[in-house]
DNA sequence: CTTTAGAAAATCAAGTTGATTTAATTGTTT
DNA sequence: AAACAATTAAATCAACTTGATTTTCTAAAG
């Protein structure tokens, strides 16, 4: 009989490693804090929050800020994170594009490198981006051993016969290849691949609107459209890494027909492909989203049909998100141009009947992203950062084997 | 300034909490186990092991099993979860039923009983519940000190206003009544509250179909429709209690319309009150599922209708909730008679392509639920005993303040 | 204006808890 | 008898807690 691999026994070791992440969300959620503030906060003793802060200050993960003065008592150091502290890489693949960045440990970007592709396949990618991730080391001239990982997002889903590679949003080629562990072997460097909806979302959570909240949903509006889901402070994946890839979901039965043999997915209403195809593009595989910006921007009648089209399946987008997931809010963002975004956001209300649609609530229900256009590289950027610092159940497992 | 409730830091109090819970679920998940084989399982050493597993077993949640002899090396002595080690208090509240259950940590049912209810508000309601508990308590004479709890299981949404107390389908005037204080006021005993369809879930994750899965989403069909949400070995309930209320989805814009305002919601094609309405009954809110098993017998045409009608909006619902969570696997069930339930599930394929459509699947893409009929009060019995003893990230959480 | 009490932050040193390590013992199979 | 697996016991170790102490400031009293 083969036992059911269990969740782990855990011992001082994990425990401090959660602890040491505990210390660091606090700064980050909050801004600056004392060493007492953080013991409060966290629950744990002053002294064991003095002991993790030493440590981290000594790794150069934090920094203290000018001393407080002008209340009672002893003035409090406050401690903030370390931009220098820590480096990281984000790669983001996509129909034409190739895009690096380099970010600190404030999410700042520190440098970027953009090549053009044209539905690309692993061959030929998987080459260009490794000479991206080695040009940003060397022109941003990183201390090496201060370089956390890469972070890859590339469109959604993984490992679907019949949807992962057919039809415009998808890209062709890659339905099984193992994208972390080729890049990995030719960077030396570790690598994390999420599809852009998770990465944006962590980007958010990060550095953005969602930097406080504990369960989001952000609503990816790239080629296709995708969700990345931030649930009870843990990044949800979904049992074979496809959570959230509601493009695929029927919002018209018996509509639009989809490459992908079903009829009225969501995704032929509310993608950067839906808004092509309706503007009756010669080439729509080679529109850029600049150029739907400009449509907006000059009242193109066309356009506007499209967005009115579109308002309705995006609300039923969001009332799905919101009554299978009841999450603090919906982010909206992608590859769609802010102020297209912003249009269709302004455009929404009245929204659908929730379990979102309470008075009480402290989040409006839907904000638009704070990333812009970079947002999926940005927070591809942010996915090493994330698994090395936030707290999460698997720090407490030990590994087992 | 306030600062933001942050995740708390960890101490060895907790972990050990983590582990004696990650132990219980070891032996649950995979049935009698050596103190070497948990060892094994959960990568903790096996002096810790011994030490735990003779703890339980003098506070009498484990025992001993026989010796385990023709192995090489000393002869292992299994332990397994002791049925009389815990009891738990399961109540179930609906429209025209209230059913309370006692059952042990195996989730075996030691007694029960029902009572008749029409539409019942809080004020006759509370009574009743507190009544049938000191009924159970005392017609199954267990000792007061091994009830781990009170758990409850009512239908949902919670507090959402236009749609809690709106309609055939919700309980009216139980908007913002605090159920579980009330309750825990009434008897003394701490109590859990949850919607029916997430009670379901903890069911079958304890004690049913669910036993070794990760993620899964029960689809709950009673008088409504909802679903509960177990994600990464973790109930998700939502921001606001009420994840997986997908009963109010819009499956058929346009479609039949719903007293919650909107038009064409897959509770108004799949749900017990959906087959009521659609079979022209006089009375359809003293109508009951027995009626349905059998019409189903019987062949009756009109239900033969209702059926053939609500599988393509129940293949939505899969769909979305495939699309949106990426499950192992979706299990039916709820107040619909088993045979309905079978009836619907063997004419469902094909499903939509979806996420969940690979050919490296473990489990089917649908199951059925094992606790039939009494699936939601089972359930309920089963949260004070899930919330005691399954391994989840808050027993790590120092209590703050 | 000076002094002093009070408060908050940070540190120190000893104490506690629970997992790990190491070694010994037991009982079975080959 | 030798090999092997399960269990037990004692010693050790890592990390958090506790309570006393020190530091440094503000505010009130004299």
């Amino acid at each position: 009989m083969t036992l059911k691999k269990v969740i782990s026994g855990t011992n001082l070791e994990q425990a401090k490693s959660h602890n040491r992440r505990v210390v660091i969300e606090a700064i980050r959620t909050n801004g600056a804090l004392s060493r007492a503030a953080i013991a409060r906060l966290t629950a744990l003793s002053s002294q064991t929050i003095s002991n993790i802060v030493e440590e981290l200050e000594t790794a150069r993960l934090l920094r203290p800020e000018a001393t407080l003065k002008g209340a009672r008592g002893q003035p409090a150091v406050p401690y903030s994170i370390n931009p220098d502290g820590g480096y990281s890489i984000g790669l983001q693949l996509d129909h034409q594009l190739a895009v690096g960045v380099v970010t600190d440990l404030s999410g700042a970007m520190r440098a970027r490198i953009e090549r053009n592709v044209d539905q690309p396949t692993p061959t030929e990618a998987m080459p260009l981006l490794a000479a991206i991730s080695s040009d940003l080391i060397a022109t941003s001239r990183l201390e090496r051993q201060r370089l956390l990982g890469i972070g890859m997002a590339m469109p959604g889903p993984f490992g679907v016969e019949g949807m992962t590679s057919v039809g415009p949003t998808a890209l062709p080629g890659w339905q099984d290849f193992p994208v972390a562990e080729e890049l990995e072997q030719l960077t030396g460097i570790a690598v994390t691949v999420e599809n852009d909806a998770t990465a944006a979302a962590i980007g958010e959570r990060l550095y953005g609107v969602a930097r406080k909240l504990g369960s989001f949903v952000y609503l990816f509006i790239g080629t296709g459209l995708g969700a990345g889901l931030f649930l009870d402070g843990h990044l949800y994946k979904g049992s074979r890494h496809n959570a959230g890839e509601i493009g695929h979901v029927i919002v018209r039965p018996g509509g639009l027909p989809c490459d992908c043999g079903k009829r009225g997915c969501l995704e032929r209403y509310v993608s950067l492909r839906a808004a092509y195809d309706r503007l009756g593009l010669a080439d729509p595989d080679h529109a850029s989203p600049e150029l739907l910006e400009q449509l907006l921007a000059n009242g193109d009648s066309r356009f506007e049909a499209w967005l009115a089209e579109a308002i309705e399946p995006l609300r039923q987008a969001i009332d799905i998100l919101e009554m299978a997931l009841d999450p603090e809010t919906v982010v909206l963002g992608g590859f769609m141009p802010l102020p297209v975004i912003e249009a269709l956001a302004s455009r929404l209300e009245p929204l659908h009947l929730s379990v979102s649609s309470t008075s009480a609530r402290t989040t409006p229900r839907v904000m638009v992203g704070a990333a812009g256009k970079d947002t999926s590289v940005l927070g591809a950027a942010a996915l090493p950062i994330f698994s090395e610092t936030n707290p999460q159940f698997d720090v407490l497992q030990k590994p087992v084997g």
